[in-house]
Order: structure tokens, then sequence, then C-alpha cells
DNA sequence: TCAAAGCATAGACTATACTCTATGCTTGTA
DNA sequence: TACAAGCATAGAGTATAGTCTATGCTTTGA
């Protein structure tokens, strides 16, 4: 497909798919069968990819990182054992900051403790 | 305190929270006994509600939402029950983003699951 | 007492992640 | 076939959250 159709059919603009390409993220292919453009194709597998991105951005992973376990996933010199590896650190890390949110959450719920005593 | 100590304190560096200061997070007060200089004290309480911006930062909270969370909580002039209401809110808002770290997990699982059934 | 360290304000600079504009070529449809 | 819509690259502009520099006054300690 070309961008506009992955664009529609992901959410994310063609502004930023196009951003998230030059980055790194995935990468579109010219069909070389087509000689008068440059168009790119890309595959419908991006689809699942990219909403991968999208959920990972919004928990607020940097496209550096989300590149950086990408490229580990989809590398195919890469070992099973190290891509494995590489899945689990983000695994770990997502616990991490689980563990965060509770404790922020904890914050809250004593705050409203303290409001209800009159105590701010 | 003076700033430095503040910023000793909390691990938070002076340019920072000067930054902090002037976004609204805070207010440190002139000591208006001291008539030769215009530093700025800042109170023991302030040490808790930093630790507070710095976790809700690093949870993906923005400065603006912290703003906004904080004046609501420690505002005089609002009622207890608009206070708990926006302490539950923001519960409510945290609760969703753990969910939604839960969705992440689960599709780096099943990339491992994916990688040791050699999809990838 | 005087120099270093600390305080204050103001403004410039940086990184990240877009978002938009300009420009030019290609494709598809009335 | 003409022209709008779509594609591409390049580069400018924006927002957030710092981070750093310049400047000048104040305090503190050898």
């Amino acid at each position: 497909m070309l961008i506009s159709e992955l664009s529609k059919r992901t959410g994310v603009s063609v502004h930023t798919l196009r951003y998230y390409e030059n980055y790194g993220l995935f990468k579109g292919e010219n069909n070389k069968t087509v000689k008068t453009n440059n168009y790119k194709q890309y595959d419908e597998s991006l689809i699942e990819k990219i909403q991968l991105i999208k959920e990972a951005k919004e928990i607020g992973f940097t496209l550096s990182e989300i590149k950086d376990l990408l490229e580990d996933w989809f590398n195919h010199q890469l070992s099973e054992e190290k891509k494995i590896q590489a899945l689990e650190a983000k695994i770990i890390e997502i616990d991490s900051k689980i563990t965060q949110f509770k404790r922020v959450k904890k914050m809250l719920i004593e705050g409203i403790q303290d409001v209800k005593e009159g105590k701010c």
C-alpha cells in the first residue's frame, strides 16, 4: 500500500509516518517494476508495527528506545536468544514503571486522606 | 531554606527549580525582615511537593498537568469536595495508564512467543 | 577587606517529537 | 488533456522541558 493508505489505516498522519520512516522505525520499499515514479510500498505487517509504536509512545517510550527495540526484534542477524533478552528487558522496564505509577497513585490517595482530615 | 539547599535536598538542579518556580509549580517567599537582598526562602513542605513533581514527571505527566493538580490540591478557596474530585480524576488517569502499560507488556510477551516459534 | 561563592533576572541554546511549507514530479479522473 | 490529488525530499517552525550563559548585586570566609 502507499503512504496515504498506511496513514488512514493506522491513524498516524502522513507527515508523522515520514518522520518515523526517516527516523528509522520502519522502511517502505520502492517498487522496482515501476520505473516512472519512486513511490514507496508499505507492507501489511507495518500496521501492527505502527500500532505498537503508537502504544509504546503513549506510555512514554522515546522514539530512540522504540527504534532500538524494533531493530533487535526484527533483526535477522540477531540470535533468538538475544531478541528474547531485548524484549524481556523492556518488560522489566514496564514492570518498574507500573510500580512507579502505583507509588504516585498512593501519594494521591494519601492526598485525599489529608484533604478529608482538613490537613490541606 | 535558600534555593541551593532545596536543590541539594531534592536532587533537582537550581536551574530546574527556578524553571519550575517560574512555571508556577511552587513559590518561594522573600523574607521581609531582610531588606539588603531579595533572596527567596523555601518552605520545608516543598521537599515533599517537589518529590511528587519528580515522580509525576517520571510517569509522564506534563508540567502543565502537574501545575493544574497542585493548584487544585493546595487552593484554600477550593472546597474539600472539589479537591478530592481533582485527585480522584488523576487516580483514574493513572489506572488507565497502568492498563495501557499492561497492554504493551502483553504485546512484548506475544513477541517473545513469536520469536520462540521462529515467526520473526 | 576582598575574592569566591551564592543569589536574582533575563534571555539564548538544546533535544525531542512532531507539524507545516515549499517545491517539483507523477497519477488519476472529469 | 488539463488539473487536482498524491507522492517525494528538504528544510523551516512549534511546543515542552529543560540547560546554560551573562550580568549584577550580596554574603561569607580566609
